[in-house]
DNA sequence: CGTACACTTGAGCCGCCTCAACTGAGGTGG
DNA sequence: CCACCTCAGTTGAGGCGGCTCAAGTGTACG
């Protein structure tokens, strides 16, 4: 159930069988949450994570005027709220973009594994430093970026994190968000993101049409987005 | 020496004193780097993190037209790059703002922490979420906060963090920047910087001037800014 | 077959950028 | 001691990228 999750540890760094045993007995109750839903609002008391199945979520934050701004993404694999085991509430709301199914993981079994498995324990350390990373290269595009190239980053930002756990190839992959959820990312208005998408797939880069991303030029998107995947941290770590 | 970084753990997290005695024995050299200098460039192999003693650190990354982002700002007591522990090479440089003292802790002994100091290891996690927190309030000023209340929004933060290791008031506190440096740190150019001191000078609310910001009204200020220091977790964890 | 909601497109506006000129404070060498 | 350079900061004029407001179209679903 948790082999997405493996999937994008792997791709960074080994896990052993007992590791991986250990983040097994982790796990507590599967969730399927409809599309939509916050089930964590900024400040509530934690005492698990949130690991991610299927689906997609964001976390976000409000503004006074109605504005809202989607910090990160999550896709299959991602543990959301890992973050919430060292600070015990959140700054952030999370909410499910789309339908998901999730398995929460008790601080309780966390603190276990970062005093039996000083290793899993690092493991997971990176896993929030790699959000961290994320939403550094989110900082460059909204502070810098603008919105052409920005939206041709998140795509390809999108198909490298969904390539890792085999729901993207080179040329597509299914995107089921709104152009209001992708504007709630971009920093832009919605009105917006679809003239860009529209220059973009006029450009021949890239379509997005009914929750799917056709990449039409892969090389030409990376290049108009400046696109480098080494924030990622694709390569393997030494153990 | 690291007094400022205890003060800043102390806030969130009870220290015990071997605990301390850890992090003290975990220091290495003592360096002095000269004012704009990187000394951490994007990709560099490291072994070790930088404790930052005195002085302005900023990490940023640069694209390729000249334009450059900060992602963060770092200040006395701050770890600047405690992610490399577990990332082993950055995916942004590092550089100094100002004259900056700087001590290396090598990942050896951060190594033997987390196998002998499971809290302290905790409390290090929790830093390096602590920059992910303040990212994200920086994606949110970069993708929804008009330059007025971005640029606030950045003096209210900085007088939060330096009040903590004893170097703001609620009053003014030094800030040895460049509007430059402001603009790189905000999505702004410093021409337009410039303007936004004028107004916040203008409306009684804040004054950069000399090294120095003077705030003449701190309530209106993080009025204006919508600031919240709920991001920067001042409440402390329990053990 | 009506309602809701995502998407699309046009017209006009405004916040921030660009370009450029100028001021003022150091620093340095003749 | 002053002429000169450099670099941070300041200000004005004009342009443009993305926003606002508004009126559509398409489509799923009751």
């Amino acid at each position: 159930m948790i082999d997405k999750q493996l999937m994008k540890l792997r791709v960074r760094d080994d896990i052993s069988p007992e590791e991986e045993q250990a983040l097994h007995d982790a796990q507590g109750q599967v969730i399927d949450y409809p599309a939509d839903h916050t089930f964590i609002t900024a400040g509530d008391e934690l005492n698990c994570s949130t690991l991610l199945l299927e689906g997609i979520l964001g976390r976000y934050k409000d503004l006074s005027d109605g504005e809202r701004q989607i910090t990160e993404l999550h896709v299959a694999g991602d543990f959301a709220d890992l973050h919430s085991f060292t600070l015990k509430h959140l700054d952030h709301n999370v909410m499910t973009l789309t339908p998901a199914k999730i398995v929460q993981v008790p601080h309780e079994k966390l603190k276990r594994i970062t005093e039996q498995h000083p290793h899993l324990a690092r493991v997971l350390w990176f896993s929030t430093n790699l959000d961290a990373a994320i939403h550094r290269e989110w900082e460059v595009s909204l502070g810098r970026r603008n919105a052409l190239q920005r939206t041709a980053h998140l795509f390809c930002e999108l198909q490298v994190r969904l390539g890792i756990v085999g729901l993207a190839t080179e040329a597509e992959y299914r995107l089921p968000l709104t152009q209001v959820q992708l504007a709630e990312c971009l920093g832009l208005t919605s009105v917006h993101v679809n003239r860009v998408l529209k220059e973009l797939r006029e450009r021949r880069l890239v379509e997005f049409r009914s929750a799917r991303v056709k990449i039409a030029d892969l090389a030409g998107l990376r290049s108009i987005a400046e696109f480098d995947p080494a924030f990622l941290y694709l390569d393997r770590r030494p153990r």
